[in-house]
DNA sequence: CTCACGTAGAGCGGTAATTA
DNA sequence: TAATTACCGCTCTACGTGAG
């Protein structure tokens, strides 16, 4: 695993990097609850067999702004390289922002696999690491480390340098889970999919209703008991005010005051119904829009298909 | 702490289904 | 046929989540 610290060394494994199809990168930030983060590392692996970590370069890149620029220009903003973050969208603020082009997210990726193909509790990327990948120790305390001290400990490389592995063996998995769900509507098996759909049916509908009465309950009951907070049970209680004007008093004061006021009102039923003339008077904007519409009858439960 | 998305829940409006 | 009910989807807001 190298360390690099030199700003040669650095700028070398960048032009070396820049050649690559597709790199897994993961940045540690100094001074995080401050008003000026800094980046402070940028781990970069570009083989995804590698469980160890030991092909993975760790690029100290504290205060070296032309150096961060360099990455951003060689390798963030070349469209040909894909890079693959967990949480992009937090490391992109730090490497290039909006000039960021062909970036991979595992936290969406993971987000958009539903939850009985991935049943995770939640998608931190030490979850993924344990629970996808089968990693054993996954090390979880140097997250909120000081990562602006030098030198860095042993332990923060160590982290540091899993992480990326993780986020490479973490996207792996996350393909191929994905590659699964990619199913042409075309060839479906209509009938299958209506089996299977019956066959879960009665067991949601039980599960679904006992939640959604749990809730209920948990709710009165706590607003009258007044727990506000249980075992992560928390209830919250708002009053929302809603404002109305007459819309005569409304077109009247528009019209006096000269205000503009220029957008655009939903004609519904029954406002065309009350004034057929608007429309003949008035241009209207219309557009149309194209419902789907799945019914699912009731069933016997001597027709049932199994 | 920050920032960028998500998501749940409630209100509301429109339409389909059901009932008188 | 008209009135009522059920359901769906949109919008708004509060809150959650992930990174370090």
């Amino acid at each position: 695993m190298p360390y690099l610290t030199e700003p040669d060394r650095i700028s070398q494994a960048i032009a070396n990097y820049a050649q690559a199809k597709i790199l897994w990168i993961d940045t540690e930030i100094a001074d995080y609850q401050s008003k000026k983060p800094r980046l402070s590392l940028v781990q970069v692996l570009d083989d995804p067999t590698d469980v160890k970590g030991d092909r993975v370069a760790i690029l100290d890149v504290l205060d070296r702004t032309q150096l961060i620029d360099e990455f951003i220009d060689k390798i963030m903003a070349n469209p040909a390289i894909e890079k693959v973050f967990h949480n992009a969208s937090f490391d992109c603020r730090f490497l290039g922002r909006s000039r960021a082009r062909n970036v991979t997210c595992t936290l969406e990726m993971a987000q958009k696999i539903p939850y009985y193909i991935l049943p995770l509790s939640n998608y931190k990327l030490a979850t993924l690491a344990e629970q996808l990948c089968h990693f054993s120790k996954v090390n979880k305390t140097e997250q909120g480390g000081d990562w602006s001290l030098r030198p860095l400990t042993e332990q923060q490389l160590e982290y540091a340098k899993m992480d990326v592995v993780y986020v490479a063996c973490a996207h792996e998995r996350l393909l191929q889970l994905s590659q699964r769900l990619q199913i042409d509507p075309a060839t479906e098996d209509i009938a299958a999919l209506t089996l299977r759909y019956r066959h879960i049916e009665h067991r949601w509908k039980v599960l679904d209703t006992e939640l959604k009465h749990l809730k209920e309950r948990l709710k009165q009951a706590m607003a009258t008991q007044n727990v506000s907070e249980i075992d992560g049970f928390k209830l919250s209680i708002q009053e929302r005010k809603h404002k109305k004007v007459a819309f005569n008093d409304l077109a009247k004061f528009v019209q006096e005051s000269g205000i503009e006021l220029n957008f655009p009102i939903r004609l519904t039923q029954e406002l065309q119904k009350q004034m057929p003339e608007i429309i003949e008077n008035i241009p209207i904007e219309e557009d149309v829009e194209t419902i789907l519409q799945l019914k699912i009858s009731e069933v016997e439960d001597e027709n049932l298909p199994f």
